[in-house]
DNA sequence: TTGACAGGACACCGTTTGGTGTCTTATTCT
DNA sequence: AGAATAAGACACCAAACGGTGTCCTGTCAA
């Protein structure tokens, strides 16, 4: 099983993550004839993603359609919104109001 | 400059970025110290870091303090944010009501 | 002033990454 | 039945990554 972080770390894939996210099911050649790449790395960026479990593949005939799966990255927003209080303009008002507390 | 998710990719430069958030200002030496790899190792990550604009470093003397920029994360935060629905379990109940809908 | 400490700057190395091309198999269409 | 399409399975490659060790230069303290 592969790190979440880094499935969604190249911007590849994160289009792939996209498109999967406007149309529920799609075929490997379907997505391939969206990107310059060729089909070959799409199917390894593809399993890249499937073993972060953003991803579920099933075979319809002679095509393999993929299905986004994005419970994972929830691991991502929680770590993110633990950094939430560090960009909040309010938390240089918080640190002068403590300030003032501890004289 | 360099993408902010891959800079967060990394597991070490992760744990550097909790280090910073609870100390406000470290030198190097000290992160160094809570860590397995070298020094070498520890200012490149820090390096990347810095590329993506997520510390901020200034020289103290004979040692180079860091500290915590996190804004940058906002850009990830709304990224993942827009896959939220997908994982929520309302979604679901939604699905079935605009089914009706449009029956 | 001499030694210890902090850290920049390299050179180096094995592994992973993102990509290619080719061959083969299974499925669909005519 | 035969052609075309979809995609798995390899082998291969250059570049990036994460790490090391070494050398050199400032800076602080005895």
């Amino acid at each position: 099983m592969r790190d979440v972080y880094s499935a969604v770390a190249d911007p590849t894939r994160r289009r792939l993550l996209h498109l999967l996210a406007d149309a529920d099911e799609l075929p490997l050649h379907e997505m391939t004839a969206r990107f310059r790449v060729g089909r070959t790395a799409v199917t390894k960026h593809l399993a890249v993603l499937k073993e972060a479990g953003l991803v579920i593949d099933r075979k319809a005939g002679r095509e393999t359609r993929y299905h986004l799966n994005a419970a994972p990255l929830r691991e991502i927003q929680e770590w993110v919104s633990f950094y939430e209080r560090f960009w909040t303009e309010r938390i240089d008002h918080l640190k002068v109001l403590l300030e003032e507390e501890n004289l």
